[in-house]
DNA sequence: GAGTGGTCTAGACCACAAA
DNA sequence: TTGTGGTCTAGACCACTCC
């Protein structure tokens, strides 16, 4: 791979980014699945025709985005959603007590069913209005007690079968990479304080009129490309969600 | 500098690691202040005898947490407290409608004054029940409404002559890094929703009951330790919360 | 002992900014 | 033109894992 091959000057990238795309295009394209243990510096430097610091540079960022893990001495290998990694990836709420650490709470289907994309489904996922979508209510608890009711809308077009499934897994990330080797790698969310609804108090069992958390969350594909959207309403009398600046 | 210089195998620490704590603590002891442009990479890897390649990691590294900027062409500098930089490192509220961008709110001082600390302000800033602080209570504004309220605890030890101010800008981090030389380099928040309290009401013109997204924030300086604490309790009608995941 | 990632070095050239 | 950071290379040795 010669330097900048076919690369204007305006449109520079450098050789480490293009290193990264191309690896990035085998996790997508699924022929590096997860778990997987990827060639060693030195291989990939000879198959990509660089050398073994600008492949690991590439490799450094990768892991950076939890792409990858790498392990002296092992090797490199495709992160897997599993519940350690997402839960420190994508969960934020924790218990105020005992400086806590977070916990993956334990999940109950409500309902579940096929509809038409409201508006805020469409533009969260770039769908048009109307557009077939999946939506998971759910309620979630720790320590027997409910905390949040959750929301997850997902396009049909991508998630097909959907209704096929016969049970809906606590941690739907890992479901979502293995029946449709969709990889969420980030998400974005939107808190605001509201007030409970009549349904929200009935399955957290809180008063009328209960201030909760909400988050909207935008998750992303690989390409960035939005593929979910959940919104979860939570207590947080004696739960926090919380933030590390930067 | 040897390698591992003084270092048990078992106390190990990478060179690199060991280059970027010694910048730091240029930062600290205030010799190398905000905004001063540092020695070319070559002349530093001279003055500790390392490698190019070395310094370059350390540099990196602090670039990547915000205590420096580099430009190329120009140097590398020592990351200064200026609104663009703080806004964007410490400030997440931003308004729903045009895709928002956040800017930041303008503040009126409600009161300040000397206190002991309470439990929070203890256990958050590591003081003993009854240290002395400073408070100060401000409302911020976004095009004229009042969005937030804000409370402020400083260490009275560490703020020495916090009293003399004649008045307090609206970037106080600004003022803590020109005046105390105290430089916050990362913070950590808790976030909630609670009710209005009476006056919070009053200061921000909402209803009584309204639900509000306390944010409860923890700021360090450069060693880590803890030096203000601040309580934004703040309307989300037309504003959110944004974060990033990763 | 063999193979992996982690660290460190030395040197080359490029892109950018300022004098 | 000079000096800076940004990129890329080639090679050495270290620390860790597994056989």
């Amino acid at each position: 791979m010669a330097v900048n091959e076919d690369q204007t000057k305006i449109g520079f990238r450098p050789l480490y980014a293009q290193v990264k795309d191309r690896l990035i295009s085998r996790l997508v394209d699924g022929s590096w699945p997860p778990g997987m243990h990827l060639p060693s510096e030195q291989e990939l430097a000879r198959q990509l025709s660089v050398s073994q610091g600008t492949v690991r540079k590439a490799l450094d960022a990768m892991t950076a985005e939890s792409l990858l893990v790498r392990r002296q001495g092992r090797g490199t290998f495709v992160a897997e959603p599993e519940d350690a990694r997402i839960l420190f990836q994508f969960f934020r709420l924790a218990a105020d007590r005992p400086s806590g650490e977070n916990v993956f709470p334990d999940s109950s289907v409500l309902n579940w069913c096929g509809a038409g994309a409201n508006d805020v489904e469409a533009q969260a996922l770039h769908l048009e209005s109307g557009n077939p979508v999946w939506r998971i209510e759910r309620i979630r608890m720790l320590g027997g007690q409910p905390v949040l009711v959750e929301s997850i809308s997902l396009p049909a077009n991508i998630f097909e079968g959907f209704d096929t499934l016969e049970s809906i897994p606590n941690n739907v990330y890992q479901l979502y990479s293995a029946r449709w080797g969709i990889t969420i790698a980030k998400a974005d969310e939107h808190l605001k304080a509201i007030t409970a609804t009549r349904n929200d108090t009935m399955h957290l069992h809180c008063p009328a009129g209960e201030p909760l958390l909400q988050i909207a969350r935008i998750a992303r594909n690989l390409q960035g490309n939005p593929v979910e959207l959940r919104i979860s309403r939570c207590l947080t009398r004696s739960m926090h969600y919380a933030v590390s600046l930067p």
